[in-house]
RNA sequence: GGGUCAGUAGCUGAGUCGGUUCAGCGCCUGCCUGUUAAGCAGGAGCACGCGGGUUCGAAUCCCGCCUGGCCCUCCA
């Protein structure tokens, strides 16, 4: 068994003098003198490392001295008050064990590095400030989630990562399959022979729970799903990857206007837990990342979101007198540079579009009765872009298989889906938050691949 | 997939009207100091993404390729 511990964030907050304090964790920095070596030491527990204080008095001194950044240690000694500016408290040493050495060559050093570079080293870039306090943060607010919707009596479905509807039109699919791509096996036409695949047919990584979703959310009630979700474009952006997780609440007996109610609530509730429970990450962040962070975050807490429809969206975009490079028009999808004017510009906030053309949106989005749009919503933030895509659902079965050929789908591969709309259908609503991108507007930080531990982008699968 | 910018020591950058590469940090050695991106002195380390071409001579000009960043498309 290994010896005990405190977490350096516990050890901050004892009131000193306190003896045979003991903690573990890896070097930050190591600066030596003569009689004195002065040794930063951060577990990962918090943004702030605990300097220890070790001397001649101690037996392996002179290893200690070569020490180097990165090295892990387990230090034994007495919380005393700081002599010295900088830190309130220290931990002067009475043992200093070393437990696993660091290279010479390694790679984090005590100054700024470029976020290409530390990607390049995504399993040490947890060990820096930044990337700590991002994966903090990024703990809370899954748990924030959680405590969310469980709080509100939401059941947590596990929808499959394993699919075989392949024409949900939320993007590319990455294929699932055992069979050998070098020499698949044919059937008489000569086609591929799905039929001897693992499933007997073909099958996709996930690109969304909704339509399962949906079938817990009529008979269950309210429920939301908390998940990796799969998307095989070809994007190279700084908000785009392949692989990435996705929060999708359904509820039943619902509206677009419940659905926007709770994604604003929702959004709050993480913003709030942010501010609550993360206030040095945040701190750090408002200082070193991005300097308006703070002020927005406490902001957006305070003031509801703007609401507007497609319609009062394009009419407004066209009267702002803007250049843009796409035209606006009624129709037309809306364009990151639309997006960003309307959030960013033209109010400043969160803003939820509601009610598209029928024409720009998925099949199973609530028809409306003017025949041409449908009940869909699209979140809006500054910095990130949306954030949140949902819609209430058509829960009326004929017009569902209507919008289903129309899109010219085939209803079978549907049966399931449609049986709900047969057996006690309701009105029924949802959305998804993209959680990256949710880290991404509540730390500042500005690319997608910096807020998820290892990212899968086209091109990169290390680690 | 389209566009655009970039690729110089381990890292961050400087250097280009073409003429034997620089600085800081890191690393090694020593000194000094309750230090804190410690300080001081010394040292090792890069022929400049790759391949062609122009030239007496190219990191610096031209062509191709590779890699990365960003924007657009896709959406979360």
């Amino acid at each position: 068994m290994q010896s005990p511990r405190t977490r350096i964030v516990e050890v901050l907050a004892i009131a000193p003098p306190r003896a045979d304090v003991r903690i573990k964790g890896w070097l930050r920095t190591v600066r030596d003198s003569k009689q004195l070596v002065f040794l930063e030491v951060n577990d990962g527990s918090s943004m702030a490392s605990l300097q220890a204080i070790a001397d001649e008095t101690l037996a392996n001194i002179d290893e200690v001295r070569k020490l180097t950044t990165g090295s892990a240690v387990a230090i034994r000694g007495e919380l005393v008050a700081s002599p010295a500016k900088g830190q309130s408290v220290e931990l002067r040493a009475t043992e200093v064990e070393i437990i696993g050495k660091a290279d010479p060559d390694f790679p984090l050093q005590k100054k700024r590095h470029s976020y290409e570079f530390l990607r390049t080293i995504a399993h040490l870039r947890n060990r820096t400030n930044t990337y700590g306090a991002v994966f903090r943060v990024r703990s809370k607010l899954a748990h924030a989630v959680h405590c969310f919707y469980q709080d509100r009596g939401f059941v947590y479905v596990h929808t499959p990562i394993i699919t075989a509807s392949d024409a949900e039109g939320a993007g590319e699919m990455f294929r699932v399959s055992t069979l050998d791509p070098s020499k698949p096996p044919r059937n008489d036409a000569g086609a591929i022979d799905w039929d001897a695949d693992f499933f007997g047919r073909q099958a996709f990584l996930t690109v969304s729970g909704q339509l399962n979703g949906e079938t817990f959310a009529v008979g269950m009630g309210d429920i939301y799903t908390f998940g990796p979700t799969f998307r095989a474009e070809n994007s190279n952006t700084s908000r785009h990857v392949a692989e990435f997780w996705m929060i999708e609440p359904e509820m039943a007996f619902c509206d677009l206007d419940d659905n926007c109610t709770l994604a604003e609530a929702f959004v709050k509730h993480l913003v709030k837990t942010l501010l609550e429970d993360c206030t040095a990450d945040i701190e750090f962040f408002n200082e070193r990342v991005d300097q308006g962070l703070l002020a927005r975050l406490r902001h957006l807490v305070d003031s509801p979101f703007e609401r507007m429809s497609y319609t009062e969206a394009v009419a407004r975009l066209e009267a702002s007198g803007e250049k843009f490079e796409y035209p606006v028009f009624f129709g037309a999808n809306l364009q990151a540079e639309h997006e960003r004017y309307l959030t960013e510009k033209l109010i400043g906030r969160p803003v939820f579009v509601t009610d598209y053309p029928k024409e720009i949106k998925a099949f199973y989005m609530r028809r409306n009765d003017d025949g041409r749009t449908v009940a869909a919503v699209d979140l809006l933030v500054p910095q990130v872009g949306e954030l949140i895509g949902g819609s209430q659902r058509e829960e009326r079965y004929d017009v569902l298989v209507a919008a289903i050929e129309e899109t010219g789908l085939h209803k079978d591969a549907y049966s399931w889906y449609l049986d709900t709309r047969r057996y006690g259908t309701v009105p029924h609503a949802g959305f998804g938050l993209g959680f990256e991108r949710m880290i991404m507007y509540g730390t500042g930080m500005q690319n997608i691949r910096d807020v998820i531990p290892f990212p899968r982008t086209p091109r990169h699968c290390e680690f």
